[in-house]
DNA sequence: TGATCTCCGATCAATATGGTCGCACTAAAG
DNA sequence: CTTTAGTGCGACCATATTGATCGGAGATCA
């Protein structure tokens, strides 16, 4: 329950690999394309390139054309956090459908609805999870984040 | 993104209703059967009956059988966690493919794959979060939960 | 014994998802 | 200025998941 998609999965390894090339040791600052990727994590090509378009369209990162192009990221890797980018790939985080309802599309339910304020609350906590943790938190070899255990429960009795 | 199941919100929904008549002020200890819930909430009668079903399986709720049977909460309000209903509506909780795989069963990103445990870290941060809140929690017209804002981050840079 | 209920399994339709294909456009290199 | 390697984009299909339905078997109580 509560998968994200392939396409969620792809457009994080992608990320991830594009930040290490352009702030590694190696070759810092050369553009990554969708090819190189793709062979490096067995990524279908057709479906990759797809996503890395959205992300493009999205602002997240920067495509130059033509030969030599490839992917570049649109801004420093601390400034992307994992909601942008699930986000930009699947939509608004809702974990319910009635939290973005637009009028004259009621649930059924809605009237003697009695779970929607605390789901609301779930998914707000869940979005500032996802919201104060960023690409550059994920990168290197050890993972820099470190989770408070007692802290994150985010309810009180 | 991250929605959960229709199943799941009728089974949160339904046990929500239960825990309320068996605790209420009304008619205290009384059965609920499926159709009430049903029609109360405009649920499918057969979905809801399904759900209640794998409920009833996972001991989170006690059939009774015969006329004037019904539902009944296996343990108190405060004993079920959201991530018992969930799970045991969803199956377990998974954010992404390979938290859980089994041998054989390996995903073809895998061995480079940099963005493993990361993910793992904040799948069992929202674990944590359904975790703590209970069925009880989610009674009453006032939430019972509050979100500790700058706490339930998790992430330390 | 009949009415009312839960229990259980099979089945179907709708939707979402993963994955593919083809072509237009752009920019660097010769 | 032509070639070529690359992105941009939209249509498309196959499959998996999900929501929903149906039929009947087994309890329980009046």
């Amino acid at each position: 329950m509560l998968k994200i998609s392939k396409k969620a999965d792809y457009a994080l390894m992608a990320l991830q690999h594009i930040a290490s090339v352009q702030f590694g040791d190696v070759t810092p600052g050369r553009v990554v394309n969708t090819k190189e990727i793709a062979e490096e994590y067995n990524i279908p090509l057709e479906l990759l390139a797809k996503v890395l378009q959205v992300l493009s369209k999205n602002g997240l990162i920067e495509s130059h054309n033509g030969p030599k192009g490839g992917y570049l990221l649109a801004r420093s890797a601390r400034q992307i956090t994992i909601a942008q980018i699930l986000e930009s790939i699947e939509g608004p985080l809702a974990i319910t459908d009635c939290s973005h309802e637009k009028d004259g599309d009621y649930c059924m339910q809605r009237e003697h609805c009695n779970i929607r304020t605390p789901l609301l609350k779930i998914q707000d906590s869940i979005y500032q999870l996802l919201n104060n943790m960023t690409l550059g938190d994920m990168m290197g070899g050890t993972p820099l984040i470190t989770i408070q255990s007692p802290s994150v429960q985010g309810v009180e009795r």
